[in-house]
DNA sequence: TAGATTGTTAATCGATTAACAATC
DNA sequence: TAGATTGTTAATCGATTAACAATC
């Protein structure tokens, strides 16, 4: 039975699934069960039955699951199909290194251009990735599609530009500034890759039990 | 009441509950309810309460939390406070982006050593670390304290790395090698950073409501 | 003292698990 | 056909919220 309202806890197991359904495909593996896959993913075949109900029936009864098709299923639900369009904003080092290091097209992203303020970087190239000046930012984004901007400029700055991008209408932010961003328009989606909340956390685990 | 179980939902809501009473300390609030922190964060008052109150009793009633006092509390909870010893493994981009950006020291961390199998690496020095032989981290571990090995190798290096590792007696890993590590000891906490799950869950949220 | 706000118990809500008829 | 495994409904479990006596 396909639900409307997919809560948060199944979105995030999505990418999990994606992710190991393309390591059995890479494996050869053709078909697999709710048990076994369960079993390899630590989970149970009930939770798995449960989340892909949401979005279709994509099993068959006796046999299981075709891996090739859940997982390009799976892959449309998540958008990695729709060759989304990104640009960086911030292209300090760690922008850089994303930029070096990050698969987006794997992920279904298309990355456009890089913006910086500081003029020892206006005009390079990043793994093929122009870096351009941040004042031409607005009438880049009112010309070309921007689905998703990565934030990766300085802590300081990160409200005043997140502010302005929402003002030119982006709705998507991967935020990597470590702030917690403001926003009160529920169109925009906001995804925090808060690295030290994971490390204060392992932290936690390694001190107690 | 103190409790023994603490939900993982609860760990992971304490670094956001320190980040904001560190940011309300820096404004110079010295006491603040757990009405108005719910407001700022954007949770209920009654969840807080339930969340501070697995640890201990630190309100006053009438009055609500002190700032500072608050903080500190939950930085010990978390370990801040432990000066816990750090090695990354694997000093190739990230590992050289997280050597020099991130602020180890604030999170409780020093930062020992760093290893990598690349003679281009070994013997040079990143933000004051030196980068060592991969061969020489056996004997580096034996003599040395090592409560988290931060995991910037690539991929298929990364569960042999990881069982080596665990067979010498690391017992808290930062995995950023988005690989999924198996791992049967209970002891061992693996806290996964998984930049491309996160950046499809964006994809998701931009691509549907 | 009166007002405010805690810590905690009880009620609600939502997510996970179990069970099973349907069917490949 | 018999065995396996799905999709779905019902039961359970756990987490969040509400309520309130205790008390600063």
């Amino acid at each position: 039975m396909r639900k409307e309202n997919i809560s948060d806890a199944v979105i995030r197991r999505l990418p999990r699934y994606y992710r190991q359904l393309s390591e059995l495909y890479a494996r050869g593996i053709t078909r697999i069960s709710s048990l076994s896959l369960g079993r390899e993913m630590g989970i149970t075949a009930s939770q798995i039955r449960q989340d892909f109900s949401c979005f279709g029936e994509f099993g068959q009864q006796g046999y299981g699951y075709r891996v090739k098709e859940l997982c390009e299923e799976i892959g449309r639900i998540l958008g990695v199909d729709r060759s989304h369009h990104l640009i960086i904003v911030g292209a300090g080092r760690l922008g850089k290194a994303l930029l070096q290091n990050f698969p987006f097209s794997q992920c279904g992203f298309a990355v456009d251009a890089a913006f910086d303020s500081s003029p020892a970087v206006i005009g390079s190239t990043v793994n093929g990735v122009a870096v351009r000046d941040m004042d031409t930012i607005d009438v880049w984004i009112r010309e070309n599609r921007v689905d998703v901007v990565v934030l990766t400029v300085p802590r300081n700055a990160a409200q005043e530009i997140t502010d302005r991008l929402i003002a030119l209408g982006v709705r998507g932010f991967w935020n990597f500034t470590n702030m917690e961003l403001n926003n009160s328009n529920p169109d925009v989606k906001i995804e925090d890759i808060h690295f030290a909340d994971s490390l204060l956390t392992l932290s936690y685990r390694i001190s107690h039990d």
